[in-house]
DNA sequence: AAAACGGGGGA
DNA sequence: TCCCCAGTTTT
């Protein structure tokens, strides 16, 4: 930790920092905690007008501690997670029971009301008292992980502790001016994530000269601010398989309409086979495939001849193909290539209102109904050369 | 559609 | 103590 890392902040802040904010120039403690946990997980320019409204109404934490609790609640509509409004009151209650109506200046005891964690804590006891205590919201994580390379989603408690230490350390150094520097350190680290070391484009890519950190920053040097902080490891996605026939009859081969609904809805797909017992047995689907071959005419051979897998947002689909060869339709609907065949297999009164749409397509002509994609590629033959 | 967010609350 | 959730905005 570089022994400047808070003076540059504090220095950053007094010239670049945001200072009239309506929460600001005020040691006020209620005015400040207001603020803050209007702050949780709300911007700035969406909190303005309901702060201000707010403390006209309820201007001490004597009067919120009054104020019937739809009150509260009015004042609050709009600004959205409600509980921080029902934490609120209890809070203001608490401290006009337990303090007399005056906010303890430790952070430790701030942290012991609802609604105020460890960060939220800190950040009241610096701008109400320029306590030093360290601030560790989702800004301060991400500049943390960036100026000083922090691998490892910020979530995970091995992390978040590891930031906490920096967070201790970053600290400006005590001092004669340690109050109005705690103030001035604190907004800074919260301006500096809010405004230079966004997201999304951090400023620096633009314009070092931004970021007072940018001479100190890893990630800046090693171009990974796109990296950093890590996401949140998703978890593994689950593993569906199925099974695809592709019934060929020369050069065309059988499709059937997916339902609206669900998967692939309204596409032209390949009829897949029941759902095989694990583990997978190549001859039982094969043998599953002539069976399905048979209600169309008569075939020849079935082989298992691909497996790819396709990967949608929340499982992976191992899609396995059987193909089976037709010696002869008993089905057709006559009118040669691509003709649309009406229902099958069997008449549509068999099997009444949820009768299913078939057709048969030629190889060469893909590029007609919509598929979805992996069995177009499949159809295509792209990297399966066995498959015909 | 997914990630982020700070604190609460349950295991 | 650890882990996951609530509830909403942003990307």
């Amino acid at each position: 930790m570089p022994s400047d890392f808070g003076a540059r902040v504090v220095q950053w802040q007094r010239r670049h920092g945001r200072h009239d904010l309506p929460w600001q120039n005020t040691r006020d403690p209620y005015r400040i905690w207001l603020s803050e946990i209007m702050l949780q997980q709300t911007q700035v320019s969406a909190v303005i007008d309901y702060y201000q409204r707010f403390l006209a109404r309820l201007p001490t934490v004597q009067a919120l501690a009054e104020a019937p609790a739809d009150e509260v609640m009015a004042l609050w509509a709009g600004l959205g997670y409600y509980s921080r409004a029902r934490n609120l009151h209890r809070c203001a209650k608490l401290v006009v029971e337990q303090y007399g109506g005056r906010f303890p200046g430790d952070p430790a005891l701030l942290a012991e009301l609802p609604g105020i964690g460890r960060s939220t804590a800190a950040a009241i006891a610096a701008f109400s008292a320029g306590v030093r205590a360290p601030i560790l919201d989702g800004n301060v994580k991400r500049v943390f992980a960036r100026c000083f390379g922090v691998h490892g989603h910020p979530g995970e408690k091995a992390i978040e502790n590891r930031m906490w230490a920096m967070a201790e350390a970053a600290l400006p150094a005590p001092g004669p001016r340690q109050s109005e520097d705690m103030v001035a350190y604190t907004q800074g680290l919260m301006d500096l994530g809010a405004t230079v070391c966004s997201r999304g484009k951090p400023a620096c890519l633009e314009d070092a000269a931004r970021c007072p950190l940018s001479d100190l920053c890893v990630a800046r040097r090693e171009g990974l601010t796109a990296v950093l902080p890590t996401p949140k490891a998703r978890a593994p996605i689950p593993e569906r398989s199925t099974v695809m026939v592709v019934l060929r009859h020369g050069r065309e081969v059988l499709l059937r309409l997916r339902a609206d609904s669900g998967i692939w809805g309204g596409l032209w797909s390949l009829p897949e086979l029941p759902v095989p017992a694990l583990p997978f047995d190549a001859e039982q689907a094969e043998g599953d495939a002539l069976a399905f071959g048979r209600a169309f005419g008569t075939p020849a051979r079935a082989a298992m001849v691909a497996e790819m897998t396709h990967v949608f947002t929340h499982f992976r689909l191992l899609i396995r193909a059987v193909r089976v060869d037709m010696a002869a339709l008993a089905l057709r609907d006559g009118s040669g290539v691509g003709g649309v065949g009406g229902v099958g297999p069997g008449d549509a009164s068999d099997t009444g209102a949820a009768a299913e749409q078939w057709r048969w397509l030629s190889l060469d002509r893909l590029d007609e109904l919509g598929m979805p994609a992996p069995v177009r590629k499949l159809l295509a033959g792209e990297g399966l050369p066995q498959l015909f």
